[in-house]
DNA sequence: TAATTCTTGACAAAATTACTCGGAAAATAT
DNA sequence: ATATTTTCCGAGTAATTTTGTCAAGAATTA
């Protein structure tokens, strides 16, 4: 599992997608200034972002970017997954060669296994909806 | 939050030392060459998880580690907190001065705060035990 | 045309991970 | 006692990943 700086900033930028009314355009420039981010960074996220198809950018004056879908249907585990890579379990899981211990297959294997599907559930269920409703806290019970 | 080969590592090991019969002293090398990883690599963890009170170190001829304590009773989030560090929320929640965009306080703070919460909980409630019972999986559901 | 903004790819600094190495300390066996 | 086996400990290093920068091009609008 990845949980990196390009993960939250890439949730972060699209959250701000999802504050501003529908269909309006928001400048890479208006997110890294107010979030303090580096600009060309960000781009570089919204691209693979664009190429997911969860967002829409538009060249040229007054051009932007804006959410592919409603907020409420973009998911977190969405997200994070473009830009971090699918967060499958790491080594033996994913490596072929590295889970040959004698026993063949080593004993944790469904232990990672099953933490990523863990993950990968919970960040499922919340949408950037969610987040900008505040509707996150106390998930965990 | 954080899931390098140091906390796979770990946990394999342990769970080599929670194969073998009580108080049976398992040496490194017959873990690193059982689970082929680098011994001096390994030396390290275990160094660690012995400072951490996890297991239990003995020195001399026929020496080698056991569990400081019964299987049922070492959870893997102690193992991974030990060798990766605390698995803290990343960023904003951490670092002081990372969570100011326009708005003070950013609107995913809440988000990967809960997310570390929810994995902590989850990694809380497996032990030594339930891996090498194979008692892991479809606990998601 | 000129300004704006995304698009693309290559490159580079910084941080982290994943080790290696050399030796010291403790315990045992001979 | 001495040699051997093992953990202990600190420092150093190579590889990889993260986190950017830079320069130029393409599309759109005024």
């Amino acid at each position: 599992m990845k949980l990196t700086t390009k993960g939250r900033y890439a949730v972060l930028a699209l959250t701000e997608l999802a504050l501003v009314k529908d269909e309006t355009l928001v400048k890479i420039t208006e997110i890294s200034t107010r979030q303090n981010i580096s600009s060309t960074y960000l781009e570089q996220l919204l691209l693979l972002l664009k190429n997911a198809g969860l967002v829409i950018g538009v060249r040229g004056p007054n051009g932007g970017y804006k959410l592919a879908a409603p907020a409420e249907n973009i998911m977190i585990s969405d997200i994070v997954n473009v830009v971090e890579g699918r967060l499958e379990a790491k080594g033996c899981v994913s490596k072929l060669g590295s889970c040959t211990g004698v026993s063949g297959r080593c004993m944790t294997h469904d232990l990672w296994d099953e933490l990523s599907r863990h993950i990968e559930l919970f960040l499922g269920q919340i949408s950037l909806k969610d987040i900008i409703r505040g509707n996150v806290l106390g998930r965990s019970s």
